[in-house]
DNA sequence: GTCACGACTTGCTATCAACCAC
DNA sequence: GTGGTTGATAGCAAGTCGTGAC
């Protein structure tokens, strides 16, 4: 329903500002623990990765933007600014810590077969210079780590999966399980794939036996039955050249123009049997039903209190703000309580929703600074130079060496510059003269006081606070991306064919606005326009959209923000959903194990698809139009993206989401092997592998093996079950810095296993650098204080240092505890050096915020009294404020 | 069954501000 | 106090998937 636009009151525009997140203030006995121990370093023998990381702490940074050095004083302060006592802290988890500490190390359970992860996920990698075929390039760098794609890495950190849960006999499913399903323990298919099948020592044989009852006992007895061959297979497999999207002149990775149409033949026959494993009798509580253990209290006493305490705090804190605004609204309306709100009716999102409506980039200031065209300045109109500004900025980025990006911004700016313009071609523009604006521009405001930066913030805060926040169902909620997005030119990633198209400027015309049937309609910020149209959709949660102007069949939206109740709910359903798979994985395997037998071409592929999409968390792959990258996900495959190479391995080389390459070899079963072999024949390399088989059809056949299953729902699982496994088995009951540093290492194959890249830092290398030198700096003054050691215990003074200056001449204790203090400066600037180069292309971020059920996080953090906030930043606590109540037994 | 939306989630990067070492 | 480094955050591109019309 569309009404006229109209001004009313706004009731937003003094709401307080009350954005704080929900955070579990830690007592300082844990603050304590974590300054006791500066000393980072495992202890164990373990991996390499492990003493990487655990180089990490002293530094006082984490990688996941936990700064713990700095964290240790905030620990002290946040403890005292708060009574509140954290629900995290747990007594019982020095039992929790002692009963993992008795557990096998990694290493020692780093058996021959269980190199899954190492062996299957292998090729991953960034790509600047893709391979111009399948075949990828050895790697003839250095010995970074760096230089593997992302998995390739992964053979430090893998280790049996141990399916006995630390806290045995207590995993209460509180939310949103399904009570009559059944609960499996001590079950090989509750490991991802993955790692199941790293746990096979022949893979390649057992396609018809698809379920080795060896699978289901404990890792260590099976390891001694499995033999060492395979052990090496994955690190033997050259490295090649790590790199990130693929320069514009490249159509690699295997990538063709050809791209997948939508199917209009093979329909799917596939009616089957409900897939759901069997419940199974186990020794603990595990085994108990969970419609039975859903009879028990949902949560202890102890930790029905912590709710009621996390409760308390937000209300208060919320309260606290509100007690400030006298707003219209009652105090406690705006009160967010950590309960998700009672469903609404069917497909209802919100019944009440007010808000004030979007926010403008301000008009386009002209600054007179012409370019030249064949060396003379050129007289631009205000809408003109804007364009060309946009270009001139850029002009230091790698869009320059990309025709494509030129060649549409040329074509757009064109039609703002006229056909008989004096400007007729883009090679003969100059743009330095803007650049050269811009960067002095730039330099101005770093050169701008602390004071003045301020002023400008707060500024800026006043203008967009009534913007900030909406009203849901009576709960002030913030709002998420409530600026509109400026003009500018389009980035397009990859190879896009519209990079550099004008992304023209917005306008309320362009901006539909759905708020609720009562609400004030916000007022357009912009005087004399009005907004396109007012909706009053309870169905969806965007607060406004627009067309998007690159792409006018698309729209952008303006959603709440993460940390909102609605957000908060669809995300934990999402996990919920991929908690329920653990109990359907069994059957789905045994399903597709069973398909790839099938005689019916689109049931193999199918079965095939569902087998690469479960074991190496590939994406489900869309058909794409021409207008996008050329990238590809499982369903989208070509014949020149895989490669069989036999015995059993498939090679992989695609580019995938945001163009990043994924290269992988893969041993796989041999039925799969001979399935894609059948796939690729009588194809051409640009031809689809899956050709019977579109998203639609997957996840079709997904939804009769489990409700509400589809592809994306196998990435959540194996991330949250991996990091689940990963927790259990590598918490041996150390201090919060040595878990801290099991859980980063546990976050890190996550990454690897989703293929989550970032860039190399512009000055990684420089940062590399200067590293070296301290390092060189401190062994030259260790030198120094060695030899004046053997002076001193002789009773003679010191040698002049190196520039000649006079030392003092102090006593052999006082050169002996200097002596120390330095290699421990050296070690701890090693360990950075390590660190930074291991983790310079792996984004450890994303997997965090979208595939790691919070609930693992928050009940570890609870079993081993590790402060929550050296995990979760501010965001990310705000965003989980729904887990923060999970009870400490928790497993996924 | 196909297709075109439409609504959301996922993912990387640029920028900014806080922090730390000197 | 300064400059380098870092993590947090904003921004927005690019995916996935559901639905309804035909």
């Amino acid at each position: 329903m569309a009404v006229e636009a109209c001004t009313k009151p706004n009731l937003m525009v003094d709401m307080d500002d009350d954005d704080e997140p929900l955070v579990f203030k830690r007592s300082s006995s844990s603050s304590k623990q974590n300054q006791s121990n500066p000393q980072l370093q495992k202890s164990s023998s373990s991996q390499k990765l492990d003493r990487q990381l655990g180089r990490l702490m002293p530094n006082g940074r984490s990688q996941n933007g936990q700064s713990s050095g700095v964290q240790k004083g905030k620990m002290v302060s946040s403890s005292k600014a708060s009574p509140v006592k954290s629900p995290l802290r747990n007594p019982e988890a020095s039992k929790s810590s002692a009963k993992a500490s008795s557990l096998r190390s990694p290493e020692a359970n780093l058996k021959p077969s269980a190199t899954y992860r190492l062996e299957n996920v292998n090729r991953q990698m960034k790509v600047e210079k893709p391979s111009t075929g399948p075949a990828a390039e050895p790697n003839d760098s250095d010995d970074s780590e760096d230089d593997k794609p992302l998995s390739a890495r992964l053979s430090t950190g893998l280790s049996k999966i141990n399916s006995n849960y630390a806290s045995k006999g207590s995993n209460v499913s509180h939310v949103g399980q399904n009570p009559s399903i059944p609960k499996q323990e001590d079950s090989d298919d509750e490991r991802p794939l993955s790692h199941k099948v790293q746990l096979k020592s022949n893979v390649g044989t057992s396609t018809s036996k698809s379920y080795d009852p060896d699978e289901k006992k404990p890792f260590a007895s099976k390891s001694n039955q499995n033999g060492s061959a395979l052990r090496d297979s994955g690190s033997k497999k050259p490295s090649t050249v790590s790199s990130k999207r693929p320069a514009s002149e490249v159509k690699s990775a295997g990538q063709s123009s050809i791209k997948k149409h939508k199917l209009s033949d093979a329909s799917i026959n596939n009616k089957q049997a409900s897939v759901k494993a069997e419940p199974k009798l186990e020794d603990d509580d595990d085994h108990v039903p969970i419609s039975q253990r859903m009879k028990k209290p949902a949560t202890s006493d102890k930790n029905a209190s912590a709710i009621k305490k996390v409760t308390k705090f937000v209300s208060s804190s919320l309260n606290k703000t509100n007690k400030n605004s006298k707003k219209v609204m009652k105090k406690s309306q705006y009160s967010k309580s950590s309960k998700v709100p009672p469903g609404s009716g069917e497909g209802q999102k919100w019944t009440t929703l007010i808000h004030n409506g979007v926010i403008f980039p301000p008009p386009y200031l002209p600054h007179g600074v012409k370019i030249l065209y064949k060396g003379k300045p050129v007289e631009l109109t205000p809408a003109q130079e804007e364009v060309a500004t946009m270009f001139a900025v850029m002009l230091d980025t790698e869009y320059m060496n990309k025709p494509k990006f030129k060649e549409n911004f040329m074509s757009d700016w064109r039609k703002i510059l006229g056909k008989n313009h004096t400007i007729q071609n883009l090679g003969d523009c100059d743009f330095t003269p803007i650049y050269e604006w811009h960067q002095r521009e730039k330099e101005k405001k770093k050169q701008m006081t602390t004071e003045e930066k301020k002023a400008i913030k707060e500024e800026k805060l006043k203008q967009e606070e009534k913007y900030m926040w909406a009203i849901v169902n009576g709960v002030k909620e913030k709002v998420g991306n409530f600026r509109v997005e400026p003009p500018g030119l389009f980035r397009g990633r990859g190879e896009h064919p519209k990079m550099g198209k004008l992304k023209r400027r917005i306008r309320p015309s362009d901006i539909t606005i759905n708020i609720g049937k009562d609400a004030p309609i916000p007022v357009c910020p912009i005087p004399g326009e009005s907004w396109k149209e007012i909706r009053h959709d309870n169905t969806v949660t965007w607060l406004a959209f627009w067309n998007d102007p690159i792409n006018p069949k698309e729209f952008k939206y303006v959603f709440l923000a993460a940390s909102s109740t609605l957000k908060g709910q669809s995300d934990k359903e999402k996990y919920e959903k991929s908690r329920l798979l653990k109990d359907y994985i069994e059957g789905i395997r045994a399903a597709y194990t069973k398909g790839f037998a099938s005689k019916d071409p689109t049931k193999k592929q199918i079965a095939v698809a569902t087998y690469l999409i479960d074991k190496l968390a590939l994406r489900a792959g869309n058909e794409k139009d021409d207008d996008e990258a050329d990238t590809v996900g499982c369903c989208t495959l070509k014949v020149e993206n895989v490669e069989p190479m036999p015995p059993n391995i498939l090679k992989f080389d695609f580019l995938g989401k945001d163009s990043i390459r994924y290269q992988n070899e893969v041993e796989v079963e041999s039925a799969v092997f001979k399935a894609i072999q059948q796939f690729r024949s009588g194809k051409k390399a640009g031809d689809d592998l899956f050709d019977k088989l579109d998203t639609s059809k997957l996840n079709a056949h997904l939804k009769e093996l489990m409700p509400g299953l589809t592809a994306k729902v196998f990435r959540t699982y194996n991330a949250s079950i991996t990091l689940d496994e990963m927790l259990s088995r590598e918490t041996k009951g150390g201090d919060v810095a040595e878990n801290i540093v099991v859980y980063q290492h546990a976050n890190k194959e996550v990454a690897i296993i989703c293929n989550h890249q970032r860039t190399v830092s512009k000055s990684h290398s420089a940062q590399m650098l200067r590293l070296n030198e301290k390092i060189e700096e401190l062994k030259g003054v260790l030198e120094e204080l060695t030899t004046d050691l053997v002076r001193a215990k002789k009773g003679k003074p010191p040698l002049k240092s190196a520039d000649g200056k006079l030392k003092r001449n102090l006593n052999p204790e006082a050169l002996e505890k200097k002596i120390a203090q330095t290699n421990a400066k050296i070690e701890k600037m090693e360990r950075d050096k390590e660190t930074k180069e291991d983790l310079k292309t792996v984004a450890l971020g994303t997997s965090k915020i979208n595939y790691l059920d919070p609930r693992i996080t928050v009940a570890w953090c609870k079993r081993h009294e590790v402060p929550i906030e050296k995990i979760f930043n501010k965001s990310l606590l705000a965003k989980f404020t729904w887990a923060m109540d999970v009870d400490p037994s928790f497993r996924f």
